[in-house]
DNA sequence: TTTTTCGTTCTGGTAAGACCAGTAGGATGA
DNA sequence: TCATCCTACTGGTCTTACCAGAACGAAAAA
């Protein structure tokens, strides 16, 4: 296995698992400075150019930072590269685009659990004011979907999870466009201006109650009413979706 | 914008915002190969090395695939980089793995609902398959944490979510080894065998009997049962935790 | 004509050396 | 003691060069 490690491997593969274990073993720890570039090509036996493609490569990983005539640093991790893996990814395949809304849909009802538990008093009025603002913006496509975002990414915050917000935002800043396109639909159905602004006070209201089961619940319909009338814009039905359980809110 | 595109940016970041260009608006397409790095440096006006950063870059995203004097080619986006970020994310921030536990329970919760839709007969005898090497290995903590990691990854894979299998499997593998340690409280606590088996078996029924409400519940109880024998296992309190929901069932 | 073989060409992988421009920190001078 | 300056060091980048294997077409053999 050494063996291998040291003949067989790539020399960017030698450098970027020598750095990785340095950081597994905590023999790199956050802030700190890695050597520099030329003595980390001499003591791996590489030259420069093959060190900076693994520097590089922990760059984009969002582990560690490079400062230009300073040197790289430990950073604390920042999943911000998944963004632009999500936004590449789909490119791609553009048939993932449920796909993910599936997942954020995920992240969100956990999020809503965990933000009835954890919530302060500044998420409260965090989700306050992306409401009134989801109100005020309910005739503008554009500001009312910013609204709409701020509410959902409010909740995510009110979770207090850095992994659920880190992979909410990678995953929301993508869906933004599609968003976008749904809130044009308030044009189409009337009924859309009071589910915007009822839909959202429901859920809001759970999350001040702190009852996660209804948060859940709640949240869940939500995305469940605003797919139907999505799925009513395109098959050209009429107004008035209302899932067949919307006697329970 | 774009003069500072190509006066201001380095070199690295001129050649990497280029290709995700490409790749955004569809020059680039999946199974394609990009121009050989000599030409791509000469066309950008940057030298090999950087071009290589960014192909580096783009490779450890998962994006790009660099086939050794064949050239680089674009590839079906594959996120299995998250398993990297997820691991050295955590050695830094130790704390952080009950974080991305609660995202766990995410992805899964998610994924039992969509399986109860979306299951085929191969996915529950996947299933089945994994609960009874459950019941199997139960006295044997390495085999028998394999066994409930491959139950929970049937569960993911039932979804028919490429999103979330991903995530899913990303943070799973990280979790594994807090999974392992987890399973050495078989000993300690003579119920755990029963929940072990039990459990799984009651998630498996919802899941045949396609019910994504009390699939999730009944998840969600599983996940916080085994929490609460962590929890007594730390704590040193006696056998039996059966969180108080426990007739549900 | 078909098949095999060979070799040129192109590709990525890597090394080595060099220059630039700021940074940091010690040495120097006021 | 403090402000200033200088120098060593750092990352950013370019250039040149060589290697080895893959690709592909031409030439030779069947």
């Amino acid at each position: 296995m050494d063996a291998q490690d040291a003949d067989s491997a790539s020399g960017f593969e030698r450098v970027f698992a020598y750095l990785q274990e340095r950081l597994l073993d905590g023999t790199l720890k956050q802030g700190e400075r890695l050597m520099a570039e030329r003595e980390l090509a001499a003591q791996l036996g590489v030259s420069r150019p093959i060190v900076r493609e693994a520097l590089r490569a922990l760059h984009v990983l969002g582990i560690v930072e490079i400062r230009e005539r300073v040197g790289t640093i430990v950073k604390r991790p920042d999943a911000s590269m998944l963004k632009d893996f999500f936004t590449l990814a789909l490119a791609q395949q553009a048939d993932l685009i449920d796909d993910v809304m599936e997942a954020r849909i995920a992240i969100e009802c956990q999020a809503v659990r965990l933000a009835c538990e954890r919530a302060t008093i500044a998420d409260f009025e965090r989700l306050q004011r992306a409401l009134i603002r989801i109100g005020e913006t309910i005739d503008d496509a554009d500001a009312g979907g910013a609204a709409d975002f701020d509410f959902h990414r409010a909740i995510v915050l009110a979770s207090r999870s850095p992994t659920l917000a880190v992979l909410h935002e990678s995953m929301s800043t993508l869906l933004a466009r599609s968003h976008r396109s749904r809130r044009e639909l308030v044009q189409q159905f009337s009924s859309m201006k009071s589910y915007l602004i009822d839909d959202h006070k429901r859920v809001f209201d759970t999350i001040v109650a702190r009852d996660p089961d209804r948060a859940e619940v709640t949240l869940r319909r939500h995305f469940a009413i605003g797919d139907e009338y999505r799925r009513r814009a395109v098959t050209g039905e009429g107004d008035r979706p209302e899932t067949r359980s919307a006697q329970g809110a």
